[in-house]
DNA sequence: CGCGGCTAGATTGTATGCAAGAACTGAGAG
DNA sequence: CTCTCAGTTCTTGCATACAATCTAGCCGCG
């Protein structure tokens, strides 16, 4: 059976807890429906590994945390789980989900698909006023430092990009995988490749689909691998994140179902 | 704005009615959680189109329908609408989701994409266990009437096929994308080309995964020009079948918001 | 006659509470 | 020392009830 392995390195229960405290305060301030505040604070959690991959998730817990009932929570964690971020098994419960070094494999395997499907459709669609706005998202992308605003420029960029394509199922598709690794895309060892970025974006400007795919789907592969050489070398160290136990942020016997 | 259709033909008003009472009786009679069992029968409604695209479904109607309260009919109905097959407008409620002609080029554009993928994946990975299940489930297929066995065998054969890649994903996205559609095909313009199957299996028999991806999108490619045609002839006679004024089976207000 | 605001009804969103069932704990037998 | 089994605790699943919001119809005004 593959380790699972937490891609937090030295964050604390402490840290984390307060992260999370954070992130319910800013979404409590807009004024949403207590179902979208829960996912929303949920999903930057999960995302920023606030909650990092094994937490089991109490629903009454987090039904106090936020401050309401378990029904929203319940609502919220089933969309949670259709996102890929959390996993229910049955009768035990929800908990945030882990991915293995297959799971990556899968993941970017889907990508190289279909983000390259995506880039052969919107090439030839690109119009002038899209390029424009792409010139702009890409230019944010430069500046952004590194860290969350990066990925969230990047994000930005080419889901605008997918977006030309008109097909919303692949657009959401694309996505969802992107979020499902995106715990891992804060790893130190994935620190931004901009001459990546730069290429592509030329051979998007050039009308080079083919090219754009091919330099999308290289780099990709190359990503995986980097994420499964940290995988293999983290989950020696991997079990001091276990001991923290937090109410919230502990995590359940270790046990994985056979599927 | 496109205009959306109906795939029911002359269905009337009581026979859905009836068909959905028939379709709750089976369902009542195994023991499921209430959550399993409106679940279920939605799905099963939705895809008989003994709920037609459109309809709105009101919580308090479907859950005296089930004999239960609102709740696990919200959470089912939010299921459902991860799988595609119902709509949900903020605070308006949802709707069954309604498909038109480029949701269905989309969908089977992405279908071939995935399944090809699969096959390429599954067929060097394919044993000789495999092979006597997929035969077991071929003639099975062939066996089986035309109608929903014959959906339900097509659909055992080839997800077994694509299990085989083991890419869980992968699988899933690709029966979430055939059950989308799965509605459209019960049309009578589509009623099974065993000759296609049969030679599909000869490819994969064969090992010859690139000549057995290569007729499935042949194949896919035709069907979705069938049900483009066949959606462009129905939509003029569609309207009447807006009419049905049963309290579960009305139509929303004819209105989309734009995206 | 058409249009816009307003009230009443309908419908969704959420809270509380209870019951059924699973998972854990510990004691006793082998 | 290990395994089994019952009691206890925890968690989920569901029903009822209330609050917030939306929709539709009506009335008054232009």
């Amino acid at each position: 059976m593959p380790q699972k392995i937490t891609p937090i390195g030295q964050a604390t229960a402490e840290s984390r807890k307060a992260q999370l405290d954070r992130i319910i305060a800013t979404n409590v301030a807009r004024q949403l429906t207590a179902q979208d505040l829960v996912l929303n604070s949920m999903r930057e959690a999960i995302l920023t590994a606030a909650l990092p991959p094994g937490t089991r998730l109490r629903q009454e817990k987090l039904a106090e945390l936020f401050g309401t009932s378990r029904i929203p929570v319940r609502e919220a964690l089933r969309a949670l789980e259709y996102e890929g971020l959390v996993t229910s098994m049955p009768r035990r419960g929800f908990t945030v989900t882990e991915l293995d070094a297959d799971d990556i494999e899968e993941v970017y395997d889907l990508r190289v698909l279909l983000e390259s499907h995506a880039v052969r459709l919107a090439v030839p669609l690109i119009t002038d006023e899209d390029l424009q706005i792409l010139e702009g998202l890409y230019a944010r992308m430069v500046k952004a430092p590194s860290g969350d605003e990066q990925l969230a420029a990047r994000e930005g960029f080419y889901s605008r990009l997918y977006t030309i394509t008109g097909r919303p199922r692949l657009v959401a598709q694309i996505s969802r995988l992107r979020q499902e690794i995106a715990r891992s895309l804060r790893w130190p060892t994935l620190q931004h490749a901009p001459e990546h970025h730069e290429r592509f974006f030329e051979a998007i400007k050039a009308g080079d689909a083919e090219g754009a795919a091919a330099l999308l789907a290289s780099h990709y592969r190359r990503v995986a691998i980097l994420i499964r050489r940290y995988l293999r070398d983290a989950s020696a160290k991997d079990r001091v994140t276990m001991a923290t136990a937090d109410a919230i942020t502990d995590h359940p016997t270790r046990r994985r179902q056979a599927k």
